[in-house]
DNA sequence: CCAAAATTTGACTTTTACGTCAAAGTCAAT
DNA sequence: ATTGACTTTGACGTAAAAGTCAAATTTTGG
């Protein structure tokens, strides 16, 4: 147990270069270990790799994800603290909820041209 | 009616410059009339605009977003033509559900985040 | 132990989507 | 006719997120 992983390991297994975990470390979102200088990534840190590639997915931007993995690592305390995160929460949301809507109308939009494809591909079909 | 809207109307009305429309128009997304050298946008072009932005806000890049406003420009007429657009539709739909997934994933996160929030304010407060 | 494969560091480059600025033109109103 | 607001063109700049390349080092398999 507790394995470790090697660099490629994990750029195949998510389709990212190397170079770009080496970014993400020195962008501070990764801590991977050492044994000399060679990194050794533990299954924290692939799980990590994860979520940051999800937050790259959908359009968070590395200070953004640096943000939400800092408040992992130490939530605040303080209640004005709590509370101006929270509102930070919620803007994000906001955010989300509008990409969620934008997705399911591009989504339908796409089911259209699906449909006209078809139709089109019938009519053709037919005359051969 | 057919009123023409200027360009910073446009720009008022969407949060976006000047610089970003007319960066639109270079990049052949939009076509707006001229009177003389200043730019007529018809709401043909505002529609468009609105698309455009969607697009933008999931995640598309400029050269997909022309692709798309292509094919709704013409559609192509050769059944090749056809099952390839209908092959590249595929893919981005499901690029459009993992981004929802994705969506969905962070937003029960960020809810986490807020009850803990929530949680902690309570116990501060009861200290006070 | 040694060659091949993998890894690291560091510097420089690239791409995307605009921002910024300057200079000049245009238009409406005073 | 002049002021002031708005617009255009063109050139150059920029920030984010890596890509690329070279040289050195390290690790691993036989």
């Amino acid at each position: 147990m507790n394995k470790y992983y090697t660099i490629t390991e994990l750029t195949r297994e998510f389709g990212v270069s190397t170079r770009t975990l080496r970014f993400y470390e020195d962008e501070g979102l990764i801590h991977p270990e050492r044994r000399g200088r060679t990194r050794l990534f533990r299954s924290a840190d692939r799980r990590l790799i994860m979520e940051i590639l999800r937050g790259r997915r959908i359009g968070f931007t590395i200070a953004e994800i640096r943000e939400i993995i800092q408040v992992y690592r130490d939530p605040p305390g303080e209640a004005g603290q709590l509370r101006l995160l929270m509102k930070r929460v919620e803007e994000k949301r906001d955010e989300l909820h509008q990409k969620r809507k934008d997705i399911e109308e591009t989504l339908e939009e796409l089911g259209n041209v699906e449909e006209a494809c078809l139709t089109r591909l019938a009519e053709i079909g037919v005359g051969t």
